[in-house]
DNA sequence: CATGAATGAGCGTTCATTCAT
DNA sequence: AATGAATGAACGCTCATTCAT
């Protein structure tokens, strides 16, 4: 049953299952989840249904890894931001706040996939979309625990200040994705640090705020 | 011509219709959108799907014409919480928030549909369900607004803040949703109400949030 | 069982079902058998439903009824013109081919169903629509077979030249039903009268063709 | 990519579409348009649904492909017997009336579906069958404006001699199709082509009429 | 006689999935 | 590995007909 596959062909095997998953991230953020038929994304991807079904148990299979991908994608990008906080709280955060949009916002398709396609798919996948987010949420609840006990922060309950935290930056990502994407989602970083940075109680000056959120525009990303 | 129109008739169609209404916020709330069928609906409700569409247009209509209910219901409840806020702010603020919970926590089925089963649905959809989502940010907003003349508060943007707002509310219901319903969404009132009036940096005194609460929770609502 | 109704609601019972009947026509040539629902009837003839079962078995005994009212006018109709015919049989042909094609031209709707919504509705109905059919070519056929004996006419068969006969009309009729409804019917008496006259080598002036024609046109019909 | 699209998978395909319009022209010829179900004829051309969908659009469409392969087929039997006429009029017109009569015959079910099943379907289907007489019609036509350059004929008005000729032709089949088989459509012939002789005032022979149907009838068609 | 709410059999159609090639 | 023809369960929806009021 184990065929011999040489690297090579596992290499070119592993490359079509990217090609499709990355085609259906595409089509799946313009039509939905529902909205998409197997034969709309194997088209798209200039392949055949047959093919698909050797790379995918199902539809759902393909959505499954699709937003694991996703998914894990935003939570490094997530992390990444985090870490680079050190002694310097408000620089720090208004940095991974900046970061965290314009990571978001270079990727429109996968954030659309992430917040609102993946939502209400079915009581199944619900459950997987809450532990996600819940690995999220505790990403957070770490950090926050941490902050509390070396900082002058005011966080009664670390878990709610998590969800809080990440409810802020989802809806505001919601409201840019649902409207034009002609305004940049980086132009919202600055209230929704100050908000967030008071709500957290963390001590901050203006220029900090700026500074942060300047450095990272000013910087490039590759994704 | 117009006998049958008459006074008794019209209620008993009126009855018919929320009560085929009533019966699709269960069964919607529990198999999703996609997962019920219209059959699944008019079994549930002890009718037939004849009668289903001589009440409505389609599957979709109903979903409409219900999603319309529970919003409306929602945000008559929100503004409810919100107007009882006079000069003393923190309690008042407390007792919304609270009050708005509290809500919730009653229709859970109708969360549910608000928050989960009405996202992704289709781009249609998609876009009236941003509609509603702005009109609960814009009431929010006209509130800050307020606040921001009248009193000492910090909020750079209100469109912003409001979103911010809402968005920590909406990520503490999720993730009650989500989760065993054993727990009491009020529960998380208090660390709510603390980040938020830390974020609008309203002067508040502990026991003042902790009076709003309870002022609430021993206040018998009926809706 | 039988409810003494007087003479006066027997009237009006009557009257409500040809009123139901006239409606149907309009609607029937409009939308066609098939396009059109037992709803679009009552709606347009102002009534309900439960009446139209009170005044019908279903919807094919409204069409059947309807059938055989129109059918029984063309009938009439063609009976009249023929009737006419004395010794000046080029003559009389000619008014009486006018004549009928400007009943036909009074009554476009009604030679709509006759002549298209009647056809391939069901084998049954196709049986029916035979028999009328067969009525029609009887009637002509024992027309021809009285000119045959009195007159130096040519006519091989008389059941086949009737067919071929009333052919020409039924196709000429076609045309114009089908094209735009600019152009006279009886503009077509002319050459369809000559192509018959000659067909059945009925001696004939041209000038007693046209005085024919010109009988029928300058005369008001009301039907 | 296009591996599949080899000759043979195409021949497959083509065949089994083809059955299924040949299953379907049974089908329909029996139990009209609408008494029909796609059920209907994927069970007699023992195949599925969703192959059925997999070929044509929908039910509509397979109506209309195989309305237009029928068309095609008589259309080029008409052209057929008319090409063959050259300056002995009355025998060739003799010829080209029987060889139609004899295909219609050969082709009973096909001849139902043109003149029966086709009519009254739908707005939409009655213009596209009113062009496709239109076409039949015009190729007359134009065959009798050549008739009326070079010969002493008399036609009036070539168009409307062209409806009427057909519909000599139209309502003879029609009376044929109607009752039942066991009468030979050819046995109309003669009476047939004498009446359009004669309309036509087509110089003719008894003698050179009997031979053209003679030499049609004995002659093996294949089709 | 009149009404129109209620019924449900039955239709056309979709689409995820399989499997022979 | 790749193809795409074949499958059929299951869906949303229509509409002729009934019947309580």
């Amino acid at each position: 049953m184990v065929y011999k596959s040489s690297k090579e062909t596992q290499e070119r095997k592993d490359l079509k299952k990217k090609h499709i998953i990355d085609t259906a991230i595409k089509v799946f953020s313009i039509n939905g989840y529902h909205g998409t038929t197997v034969k709309d994304v194997v088209e798209a991807a200039d392949t055949s249904v047959g093919t698909f079904y050797f790379y995918f148990k199902n539809k759902e299979d393909l959505f499954e890894t699709l937003y694991d991908d996703v998914s894990e994608e935003f939570y490094t990008a997530l992390c990444n931001s985090l870490e680079n906080i050190n002694n310097e709280i408000d620089l720090g955060f208004s940095k991974a706040i900046t970061f965290f949009l314009k990571v978001i916002e270079l990727n429109r398709p996968l954030a659309k996939i992430m917040l609102i396609e993946a939502v209400g798919l079915n009581p199944r996948f619900e459950r997987k979309r809450a532990e996600v987010t819940q690995k999220y949420v505790n990403y957070t609840a770490g950090y926050f625990e941490q902050m509390k006990q070396c900082n002058n922060v005011s966080i009664p309950d670390v878990k709610i200040c998590s969800l809080a935290f990440i409810g802020t930056l989802y809806n505001v990502i919601m409201e840019w994705l649902q409207n034009a994407s002609s305004i940049s989602l980086t132009d919202y970083a600055y209230a929704l640090i100050i908000y967030n940075l008071q709500a957290l109680k963390i001590d901050y000056t203006d220029s900090q705020v700026k500074k942060g959120i300047d450095e990272i525009l000013n910087k490039n990303l590759n994704m």
